[in-house]
RNA sequence: GCGCCAGUAGCUCAGCAGGAUAGAGCAACUGCCUUCUAAGCAGUAGGUCAGGGGUUCAAGUCCCUUCUGGCGUACCA
């Protein structure tokens, strides 16, 4: 499955490496350790397709400038002439390489055949991994931070899918310890603030305060009436949650449906409790000797291995702390599960939380290494240039369902993955619901509309010529159709760095630059005229296009439209 | 105070494992549709890459430091 560009550099990179190493034998090198070779590529395509700063690099190692160096190693260079048909030293001592016609139209003929599964490689091959997101609290509605994680989480998980990875989605459900206590008597309250009267029952501080949960407490008065008021508290409390807990998680999923996510798991927080999983890794812990027992509550010794204060497992109420219940959660993801590496998807105010988690991991004989947690920074959403905090329409905060209610999926997706993951972003709202060229991701649509139109009006005659095979793709040697196939040629590279970095945003930027690519192209070229040789080797460029475009579309679950 | 993240054009941001002359979009100005979708393209103008040191053949990119902003520093999650 090896892609024809990655063939071709890492082919570069053993004839450099023999290069080397039969100048250090004839005597015109030191004999010392050759750096590691790297293949770059220009940013300027005057400086070639593809170029090495080997011999700038390895100056210090040969004592010698970079220029001769560059010069004996291009002496006893020999590459595969058919598909590189210049080699020149430049600058301070650059070598570039310039692929030949027979690399261009290879590419195409391989995108052409690959089609749908043009992009995939194996580079994450037998490798089990999870990418947990989203994981919003059940206790009330998703917000933007959400919108964001679950863009990226999703997207991230499609790529590292395509580049091979055995990939698990999961969303987690907390739906146990402290806050759904806190959840209960925020649910209690409201209900009885129904019944006795708002100024009769006090919601403390430490409730939520949300409109939500009185929406919750209404529905559930509205069937049951105060069939609860007088029975014990705690029956009250726990039958107002196993109503409205389960409403909630409804509510997410419906949001997460609308959202084009859907999980391959969604796993309870409440089922570490029922297995007893929570209190078996604290006593894992303790028997390490890395617990104490302070004020009534039990403490996992952080400082012992540099952090800054030792951490609470257990209250002195009894209820665990999410970290507690977190590290038995990983734990099952490693040593349970067997995941190979997982990434988890936070907001970026849980940043604290890492080096505890990783701590405890490492105490309880994982490698913390394959924990990967990816942190995004928070989102505004702003319109007319003014930061929006509340629904005009509820008057609430903003959710995700709001969210969605005014901006397509696609442009959500889009949006989401177009800034860096571990920077602020403000989310313009005006921009995502605009059907123009400014709106990203109609830039990339209408491209392969454009092309489905193209290939609309391609006479019968041309598509019986196309279908017999008889095209000479040699003949697109303009710079326009030059920069376009070497693009599409970089594609799987783009999905193993998106792969190796956890980063999906660098797929969105490459497939604007794509259709920047495509544009210019149709701009400076009619693909359609009197030409015949010409016109099938353009529309057989078309085509291809079409399959990159489209496959990254459909790899974002973006819509791929044929007429806009 | 300490820790994490950020600071690039008037605005929003790219800059992919340090590479060649720092790039887009928006806003401003100028062109290109009797010809495959102008939701497009070409051009002009716009910069002390927050400041200062350092490492390197080479620094927006790495290190140190100062300044500014966000977040964290709970028996919240």
């Amino acid at each position: 499955m090896a892609n024809l560009i990655i063939k071709v550099i890492e082919d570069l990179k053993i004839s450099l490496a023999q290069s080397i190493n039969e100048a250090i034998k004839d005597g015109k090198l030191l004999d010392n350790k050759i750096p590691d070779i790297n293949i770059e590529i220009p940013a300027d395509r005057a400086h070639g397709e593809l170029s090495t700063n080997i011999a700038m690099v390895s100056a210090r190692v040969f004592r010698n400038s970079p220029l001769n160096i560059a010069k004996i190693i291009l002496d006893n260079l020999i590459v595969d002439k058919s598909l590189i048909e210049k080699v020149e030293i430049a600058g301070a001592g650059f070598i570039n390489f310039f692929l030949s016609q027979k690399f261009f139209s290879d590419c195409l003929l391989e995108i052409k055949s690959m089609g749908q599964d043009y992009g995939k490689c194996d580079y994450g091959k037998n490798k089990k991994l999870m990418v947990e997101f989203v994981s919003a609290n059940p206790t009330g509605p998703m917000h933007m931070g959400n919108a964001r994680g679950g863009a990226l989480g999703d997207c991230l998980s499609s790529v590292l899918k395509l580049a091979g990875f055995d990939v698990f989605k999961e969303f987690y459900v907390n739906d146990a310890g402290n806050q759904i206590e806190k959840f209960a008597s925020s649910l209690d309250v409201r209900y009885r603030q129904i019944i006795e009267g708002e100024n009769n029952v006090i919601l403390p501080e430490d409730c939520y305060q949300g409109e939500d949960i009185k929406d919750l407490a209404y529905e559930f008065y509205k069937i049951y009436g105060e069939k609860y008021l007088s029975c014990d508290v705690k029956e009250r409390k726990s039958k107002l949650v196993e109503f409205a807990l389960p409403k909630n998680i409804d509510r997410m999923k419906k949001d997460m449906k609308k959202y084009n996510i859907f999980f391959d798991n969604w796993f309870h927080e409440s089922l570490l409790y029922e297995n007893d999983d929570v209190n078996k890794v604290i006593k894992m812990l303790s028997d390490k000797g890395l617990t104490y027992e302070l004020d009534g509550a039990i403490w996992y010794k952080a400082t012992q291995f540099g952090l800054e204060k030792d951490e609470v497992l257990v209250r002195k109420n009894g209820i665990p702390t999410y970290f507690a219940s977190d590290i038995a959660y990983h734990y099952n993801k490693f040593k349970v599960r067997n995941f190979d590496i997982c990434i988890d998807i936070w907001g970026a105010d849980h940043h604290g939380h890492i080096a505890r988690l990783k701590s405890a991991m490492e105490s309880l004989d994982i490698d913390s290494s394959k924990l990967h947690i990816l942190l995004f920074q928070f989102v505004r959403l702003v319109k007319s240039g003014e930061v929006v905090r509340m629904s005009k329409r509820t008057g609430k905060a903003i959710q995700l369902s709001d969210l969605l209610d005014e901006v397509s999926a696609d442009s959500a997706r889009f949006l989401f993955n177009i800034k860096e993951p571990n920077t602020k972003m403000d989310f313009d709202l005006d921009l995502a619901v605009k059907e123009d060229s400014q709106n990203p991701v109609y830039y990339v649509q209408y491209a392969h509309a454009r092309i489905c139109s193209i290939l609309r009006s391609v006479p019968d005659s041309v598509r019986e010529k196309l279908e017999k095979g008889n095209v000479c793709l040699d003949v697109l040697t303009s710079s326009e159709e030059r920069q376009l196939i070497y693009n599409m040629a970089l594609y799987t590279m783009q999905i193993i760095s998106c792969a190796r970095d956890f980063d999906p945003t660098r797929i969105t930027k490459y497939v604007i630059d794509l259709a920047t690519d495509f544009h210019k192209f149709y701009n400076a070229h009619k693909v359609i005229f009197d030409d015949d040789e010409i016109m099938l080797a353009r529309i057989y460029l078309c085509i291809c296009v079409k399959i990159v475009i489209s496959n990254i579309l459909r790899l974002f679950k973006i819509s791929i439209p044929e007429h806009m």
